[in-house]
DNA sequence: TATTATGATTCCCG
DNA sequence: CGGGAATCATAATA
């Protein structure tokens, strides 16, 4: 795991940047910087004067020295250098030799540096990316929809709906953030690679460049430029995480559920006292109706039973509440005072109700652990057959 | 500010 | 893996 500025505040707004002046392909095409500019012409007219061998790499030298030092300079001051280069008549010889210098040392360098095998951590960033909805394509609406459904989240479950919106919309702006610059990334690079091509292209006139030789320099940029765009995505990356674990921050920072949701789930919980494990349908039902997740509702009964049970006397004001308000919404049938369970209708309730009324009576309470068992177990029901005995289970739940 | 209520987490068991 | 139990952390309340 390698880490790099983390972006969060202000990453990659400035893209532009892109640091090309130190690009490593920039080497092969400007490193030869002689320290001594001197000048090269003139000395070319003893070219053939001497056939001393001395002389004449002397002169060649030079102009060697003038091709690759073209791209220092300004450019009408290269292009007629060009031109001069191009039609020195000694040029077609010293192309043909540096073409043949290019092959013997291009054996030496072809196996230097070829494939490069997909960075790993790329590969795995990227997989993040996609695993978070960052990247792949545009899924439905993303900001405004969780914009929308904040602002029109009339009664549902103001707090967790707003809370995750605000993540989504979050995330999508991180979202659009990053693809303007991948964007912005790919564009340079594409734009730079045409440049570096047509430059090298360019320059094949006057030196050999092979196509091959130009594909290696592509790729090299290619692979700069993906670097760049590694950093992007662990940037991304990272500013995700972080906007996760706030959330998550958010998420533990608990926030009471929202009197509606309780009132559901301590009618459920009162109406199956004897059996208040909820299937996984009932918990899914329930969840629908108190605007909560599953889980959610798996630790509230968790808690519900355990602290319940511990502490029976505690809870017996509000199991009556709950019996008396459920008989009443069964006996009413569909008047119901006001519960607002949507979905579900009165669901759960009236047949349930034998176990309920067994709590209702004693408003003292003391041993109301009705079907607990001694133990305070809830599994083990009382007696073993119990005819009467409610078969709790899920006389309710029509759907 | 101390206490209670409550949602979530963790550990452990079968 | 679901549930019980203990515990944590924070919201709500006294």
């Amino acid at each position: 795991m390698l880490q790099q500025q983390p972006l969060t505040g202000n990453g990659p707004s400035n893209g532009r940047g892109l640091g090309v002046s130190g690009h490593p392909g920039m080497h092969a095409l400007n490193s030869v910087h002689q320290p001594s500019q001197h000048r090269s012409d003139g000395g070319e007219s003893g070219l053939e004067g001497t056939e001393n061998g001395h002389e004449t790499r002397r002169d060649i030298g030079d102009i060697l020295q003038q091709i690759m030092t073209i791209t220092d300079q300004s450019l009408d001051e290269a292009q007629a250098k060009k031109h001069a280069l191009n039609c020195h008549r000694m040029k077609p010889a010293l192309f043909s030799v540096l073409c043949e210098i290019k092959e013997k040392t291009g054996l030496s360098m072809r196996n230097t540096q070829e494939e490069e095998p997909q960075d790993p951590q790329l590969v795995r960033l990227d997989n993040m990316l996609l695993a978070e909805g960052v990247a792949g394509p545009e899924k439905g609406g993303g900001a405004a929809a969780a914009v929308s459904a904040a602002t029109s989240s009339g009664g549902m479950s103001p707090d967790s709906s707003l809370e995750h919106s605000d993540y989504k919309s979050k995330l999508s702006q991180i979202r659009s953030i990053y693809h303007t610059e991948l964007e912005k990334y790919e564009q340079a690079c594409t734009e730079f690679t045409t440049h570096v091509m047509n430059l090298l292209r360019e320059q094949s006139r006057t030196r050999p460049v092979t196509p091959r030789e130009i594909e290696r320099m592509v790729a090299i940029i290619h692979r700069k430029f993906s670097s760049i765009q590694t950093q992007l995505k662990q940037s991304t990356c990272e500013a995700v995480m972080i906007l996760r674990s706030r959330f998550l921050d958010a998420r533990r920072k608990r926030r009471n559920f929202s009197k509606q949701a309780t009132e559901v789930l301590n009618e459920y919980f009162y109406s199956h006292l004897s059996n208040p494990y909820p299937s996984e349908e009932a918990k899914e039902e329930l969840a629908k109706q108190c605007g909560i997740t599953i889980s959610q509702v798996s630790n509230w009964f968790g808690n519900k039973r355990i602290r319940y049970k511990k502490n029976i006397g505690k809870f017996q004001e509000e199991a009556n509440l709950y019996a008396m308000k459920t008989a009443l919404g069964a006996r009413q049938g569909e008047d119901s005072p006001h519960t607002p369970n949507s979905t579900g209708s009165g669901s759960f309730s009236l047949s349930g109700s034998a176990d309920m009324f067994l709590g209702v009576p004693s408003v003292n309470g003391e041993q109301s652990a009705y079907q607990m068992q001694a133990n305070g177990n809830w599994q083990g029901r009382n007696s073993p057959h119990s005819g009467t005995s409610p078969r709790t289970d899920h006389s309710d739940n029509s759907d």
